[in-house]
DNA sequence: GCCAACGTTGGC
DNA sequence: GCCAACGTTGGC
């Protein structure tokens, strides 16, 4: 029995810097979310993010923005290596390695999007309107989905 | 490339 | 603690 129920997320990522392609080609088809500095983002990562929970993958800044695929949470979060290293782009200089601000999750690729659902897709479809992603002006590049939308988004997708 | 929306910073 | 300035996000 999982010791509750599996929750969904939407995690953007521009596919210039890392599509959903790189992350079925990266070895296990897995990476670190790394590079996250924004506290409600991480706050979901860190506080409510469990093994097991199903991530929409979304492309933002991409043409068309949408989601291409399907993941799942594989490691739950522990500090992001990239805010405590000076040669990182990422580096914090206000982290501390004794009590480190930024945190992480790993996840992998569970199937790519038969179609990609594309933003204009999700605005359309009226069961999706109370979704954080459709919402005007929303930046949050890590949200809570509902187990609803998370279906329609699957069945959208082709799947 | 533009720019609206949003989060963060820092002076006071 | 307020809030103006600034930097970033991300659709278009």
């Amino acid at each position: 029995m999982p010791r509750r129920a599996t929750r969904y997320w939407l995690m953007k990522s521009e596919p210039d810097v890392f599509s959903f392609d790189d992350l079925m080609a990266a070895k296990g088809r897995r990476t670190m979310w790394d590079g996250v500095r924004n506290y409600q983002a991480r706050n979901f990562m860190r506080d409510d993010m469990a093994v097991g929970d199903g991530v929409l993958f979304y492309h933002s800044n991409a043409k068309p923005p949408g989601v291409a695929g399907f993941a799942e949470v594989v490691r739950e979060a522990y500090p992001d290596p990239t805010a405590l290293d000076p040669k990182d782009p990422h580096f914090d200089p206000k982290s501390d390695p004794e009590d480190p601000r930024w945190m992480l999750v790993d996840i992998a690729g569970v199937e790519s999007a038969p179609n990609l659902v594309s933003l204009e897709d999700l605005k359309a479809n009226p069961k999706l309107s109370e979704m954080a992603v459709v919402q005007r002006g929303s930046r949050l590049s890590v949200q809570p989905v509902t187990a609803d939308e998370w279906k329609v988004v699957r069945k959208m997708a082709g799947l």
